[in-house]
DNA sequence: TACTTCTGACATCAAGTGCTGTCAAAATCC
DNA sequence: GGATTTTGACAGCACTTGATGTCAGAAGTA
C-alpha cells in the first residue's frame, strides 16, 4: 500500500477496478477476514514477546508464527512498536477487567474487596504467566510510545483503587494530590511484587504475596482512618 | 588482542619483547591510563544512557562521547551489556550509599530515620536526573544479565529496609517470608512513584511524594506493631 | 636522533533490522 | 471454465549493529 491510507477497516467498499465491489471470499467479507488476520498477528506477538522477549518480536518471527507472511503484519500494524503497544493494551484490559470484576464481586465489604482484587492480580499471572510478563516486564524499556501507553493504563488501575478507597475516606482528610501519592505508591508495590513474582518463575508461595500486600493496603487504610470491619492483625 | 585475557589491569608489568617493562607514558603508568580510559568510557556511557536510552549507547556513540575509539570501548569493557551493568551498579551503589547514609545521621528516632531515607531518594532524583533514569528506568527491558544485576541491588535495597524495621518489631509477629514480601512492597511502591516521578518530568513537588511513601511505610510500621513514637496521622 | 610504544581514524565483516516490491499460484466468484 | 482477486513466498534495499583488524603517525624514551 503505496500511499493508501487504509487504517481502520471502514472502507470496505472500495471498487478494485471500476464498479466491482470487493466483496466475499472464502465465505467472509474483506473486513473479516483482515480482523481475523489482525488477530491472529496480535496473538502471535503477544505469544513471542511473553515467551521471548519483545526483542524477540520481529517482523519476521511474528509474522511467521502468525501463520502469515509479513505482508500483512503491515495490514494489521502500522509498524513493530504499534504491535507491540496493541499487544500490551490489550493484557491490560484483560487483566484490568479481571480486577474489577473480582472486586466488584464484593461489594459492600470493603476487606473482602482488597482481597479478591489482589487475589484476582496473582491469580491472573499464575493463569498466564507468559501473558503476565508481557504486561509486567516485556512492556518496560521500549520506548517513549510506549511508555505513553504504560503511565496511562496504570493510572487507569490507580484511578480504579482510589474510585474504591475515596467514598470509605473520612472527608477531606488529606490532599487529593496525596491521595493519588499513595494510591499510586500501592499500586506500585503489587506491580514491583508482582515482577519479582514473575522473574523469579513463581516459585514462591501466592498466598505470601497476596497476604503481603494486603498488610501494605490495609496498614494504609487503617493510617487514613478507613474502618475495615477488622482491628486486629491477621 | 586476539587471545590475551587481559581483562583486570594486574598484569601492568607484561614485557613486550623480551625484558622492557611497559612502564610509563604521558608521565603515568600504563594501569593508570587504562583506568583513566575505563572511567571515561562508563562515564561517557552513564551520560548517553541517562539522556538518550539505552538504545542510543551504541558502541560508537559512547566512544565518541568519551573521546575515545571505539578499541578502547573493548579494553575497557567485554561488550556492549557490560558497560549497561557497569554504569547500572555505578549509580546504584551512588544511591544505596545516600539513602543509608541519611538514614544513619537520624539512628534512634524511627521516624526521622524514614523521613530522611525517602527524601534522601528523591533528592538524588531531583540532584541527578540522568543518572536517576538510567537507575530507575533506562535498565528495564535490557536483558537477562541485567535483570540478574537488577534483582540483586533490589534485594540489597529491600534488606537495608528489612534490617532497619527488624529490631523495632515485636518478636515472631509474622512469617519472615511474608515480612520479606512487604520490605519489597514498600520498596516497590518507592520505585515505582520514583519512576513516575522521572518520567513526568519531576513536576509534581517532591514533599507530596514523600509524605505519600511516608504513609505507606508508617502504616505498615502501624499495623505490624512498631512504636514509632507519633500515634495520630500528619 | 633512533627506536619503541601507544594512539586514533578508519576499513571491514557478517548479521540482522524494518520495510517495500514483485510475481506466480491458489482460491474464489460468476 | 474463465476471469480476477487474494494470497504466500521471497528477493531486495538501505541501514545499523557489534565486533575486529589494519596501519600510519603521534608521543614518549633512551
Amino acid at each position: 500500500m503505496p500511499s493508501s491510507g487504509s487504517k481502520s477497516g471502514a472502507n470496505a467498499r472500495v471498487s478494485t477496478r471500476d464498479n466491482r465491489v470487493s466483496g466475499r471470499y472464502a465465505g467472509k467479507a474483506a473486513a473479516c477476514r483482515r480482523q481475523e488476520r489482525y488477530g491472529k498477528v496480535l496473538e502471535a506477538g503477544i505469544r513471542i514477546i511473553g515467551t521471548q522477549g519483545h526483542e524477540a518480536a520481529t517482523l519476521r518471527a511474528v509474522s511467521r508464527e502468525a501463520g502469515l507472511t509479513e505482508r500483512y503484519f503491515y495490514e494489521a500494524f502500522e509498524n513493530r512498536e504499534a504491535l507491540l503497544i496493541a499487544a500490551y493494551q490489550k493484557i491490560a484490559d484483560e487483566v484490568l477487567l479481571c480486577v474489577r470484576r473480582a472486586v466488584m464481586a464484593q461489594a459492600a465489604d470493603p476487606l473482602a474487596m482488597v482481597q479478591a482484587g489482589l487475589q484476582a492480580n496473582f491469580d491472573y499471572i499464575a493463569a498466564a504467566p507468559d501473558r503476565a510478563r508481557l504486561l509486567y516486564i516485556e512492556c518496560l524499556g521500549i520506548g517513549p510510545g510506549m511508555d505513553r501507553s504504560l503511565g496511562l493504563n496504570l493510572n487507569r488501575f490507580a484511578d480504579l483503587i482510589l474510585g474504591l478507597a475515596q467514598p470509605l475516606l473520612p472527608r477531606d482528610i488529606r490532599p487529593p494530590a496525596e491521595l493519588r501519592v499513595m494510591a499510586r505508591g500501592v499500586l506500585g508495590a503489587v506491580v514491583y511484587l508482582s515482577q519479582q513474582w514473575i522473574r523469579s518463575g513463581m516459585r514462591q508461595p501466592r498466598d505470601e504475596l497476596v497476604n503481603g500486600s494486603m498488610e501494605i493496603c490495609l496498614g494504609l487504610a487503617q493510617r487514613l482512618g478507613v474502618d475495615l470491619a477488622e482491628t486486629g492483625p491477621v
